[in-house]
DNA sequence: CACGGTTACGTAATCGATTTCGTTGAGCGA
DNA sequence: TCGCTCAACGAAATCGATTACGTAACCGTG
């Protein structure tokens, strides 16, 4: 960056202080409301203030008093589906805290990342949020220089770090989908889970299992299908395959609302019911969820809260609160809609 | 914010000053590659700063600088359907010029938006993106002071600002469309359009009609329709308007990828075959576009080019280039999948 | 009236860089 | 040898705030 392109010459405190007729150290106390201020010199200063329109330099103060009232995001996906609604949680705790939000998208590339952290130390950061933290840190190898600036990890689990990691809770979610598709009745729970290589997959699965097998409906092998992606092609397919199977789901779970979606394609293409025949669950809450024919129930991931948990943590952490290593599990929440409970019918 | 928790005190110019044998200046001449440096003892001040791992503070060098080589995107929707996009193009954009990106997510509220604005300028913001721009100049009533900063306005059109708006260009992507269908034959062109109180609406009315009567198969007044909404829903009821009429469409441009995916719901229910009885075209190309069935030939708004040129044209402004009021279109492209063509076909 | 204690304000150092300008010494020509 | 130029470096001001400390005026008390 070269030059600026200024035009008036913004006030600054000297401006201020001289108008007024006093010292920059007695219009800096008002500034920052300190008690040793007579009234009216005080009021004198605040009039001063206003007629100039005086703002106070925010990167001076930031210089002296050695914060800078921001904190960054760094990012591997700046497109992520979930990206945006995790950043405005973030965006969120700052605000109320009166903090800024920078944002560092890497692309996933190691270096980028590296470039960004080391811009984002430059320039004082007072906290980071890392949404790409296993590249940040390679298990082998070198590690960039620890800063002593605090950070957490969003929508990201570091094992070995000090510091929180903010997850949904995706077992418990399982858990509530499970339990809802017990309370209509359902027995016969297909479940098409995504790629074997999310540890969320594990998860939920874990809880299906445990809340089916705890109401004496096991969970049946036969009716579990790992897709090799979360689109709505191996929903789709994984979702014929049950439907063709002897004895066929009465309800199936998706672990996306694409995988679910791909499976109220295949219900309908053999002309069955829903919820009737076939009740459907999917995963996330993305908005197509509620767009789908019938709307799709589904367990939504609790992205604004845990972009608010994740600022609320680092801020905490940056006034001087103590990081530990920690895991954070933020509770999902069930949307209950027509692919489960048709118009009429009362859970429970 | 109250005090921060630093552990180690970071190393200074002076701390490379001190222990390479020199002066400040010095150091600080190396750092910026001035000529008035001897070769040994630059090469002195390098191997120091490299042993020490010195890194400059960017809030010092900013305050002298007076530039903080940062933007601030001012939104009032981080939610957005089309806002991650638009950020990463300027995230892009300003990446290049080594340029970091602040947040700040209004909600539409024009007092936090205000505060905001305050905030940014006290910050020494290089430059604003706009993406809100109607709110923060209202057109009646005392604006904020006009920051010396520069500032453009994306995804939003300024009439009586001095700086550039960057839109896309609806009109040439209504062409587009229509030109593709006009292509694979089709002359009984339906057209559900949005709600009309969105300037787009107009332009891409206007697109298809120049584009229809130019080819001698003129727009038909019976087959347009203003949909209440950009939903699947309202799209579904439109569409089955324009089938269920006398002279029935061979050919659906929905103004959204939404709205088109509703026409293909009602197309489905119809038993009607696509594309070969009804083709249908979207707009936005939304990540749901690709994902239904058949795959959604759609418009694609320029996003990310969009964000980059708001960019390139903001930090060319900050570099001492000159701001007019300008409106900048962006061109959208046409993306051909299977609901204009089915296996096999090729166009053109 | 002298003295200690407040109160209200100013002086000057400081944060960590950049930049202007002055100084020193080497090199060179006359 | 003297004087001049130029290269290489340092001293100090500066950016715009905050803050430790000094000090003058004023208070009440013994």
């Amino acid at each position: 960056m070269a030059s600026a392109n200024s035009t008036a010459q913004r006030v600054t405190i000297r401006d201020v202080a001289s108008v007024a007729g006093v010292s920059t150290a007695t219009v800096s106390k008002v500034l920052n409301d300190r008690p040793d201020v007579g009234p009216e010199v005080r009021q004198r200063v605040l009039d001063t203030i206003a007629r100039l329109g005086y703002r106070p330099n925010a990167v001076a103060r930031g210089l002296r008093a050695r914060h800078t009232d921001t904190i960054a995001i760094l990012t591997d996906d700046l497109e992520g589906i979930f990206t945006n609604a995790l950043m405005r949680g973030v965006e969120d705790a700052a605000s109320a805290y009166d903090v800024s939000v920078l944002l560092a998208n890497s692309y996933g590339d190691p270096d980028r990342e590296r470039k960004h952290l080391r811009r984002l130390l430059d320039r004082q950061m007072d906290g980071l949020i890392i949404m790409s933290g296993n590249r940040v840190r390679p298990r082998s190898g070198p590690a960039l220089p620890l800063p002593a600036t605090p950070y957490v990890f969003l929508y990201e689990y570091a094992a070995t770090e000090p510091v929180p990691s903010i997850l949904p809770d995706d077992r418990g979610g399982a858990v509530l989908a499970a339990q809802h598709l017990l309370d209509i009745g359902r027995r016969r729970i297909g479940f098409i889970n995504g790629p074997a290589s999310w540890e969320a997959t594990a998860d939920r699965l874990d809880g299906l299992t445990a809340t089916l097998a705890a109401a004496g409906a096991p969970l049946r092998p036969a009716l579990i299908r790992h897709a090799a992606s979360w689109s709505p092609q191996d929903g789709y397919a994984l979702a014929t395959e049950l439907l063709d199977a002897p004895e066929p789901p009465d309800a199936i779970f998706g672990a996306s609302d694409d995988l679910a979606t791909g499976a109220l394609a295949a219900i309908h293409e053999r002309g069955l019911r829903i919820p009737e025949d076939v009740a459907v669950v999917g995963f996330d809450d993305r908005s197509l969820a509620v767009h789908q024919r019938p709307p799709l129930t589904t367990v939504a991931l609790p992205l604004l809260e845990m972009g608010r948990v994740a600022g609320q943590r680092l801020l905490e952490a940056v006034n001087g609160g103590q990081q530990r290593h920690e895991l954070i599990r933020v509770p999902c929440e069930l949307r209950v809609r027509a692919s489960t409970v048709g118009a009429g019918h009362t859970p429970r």
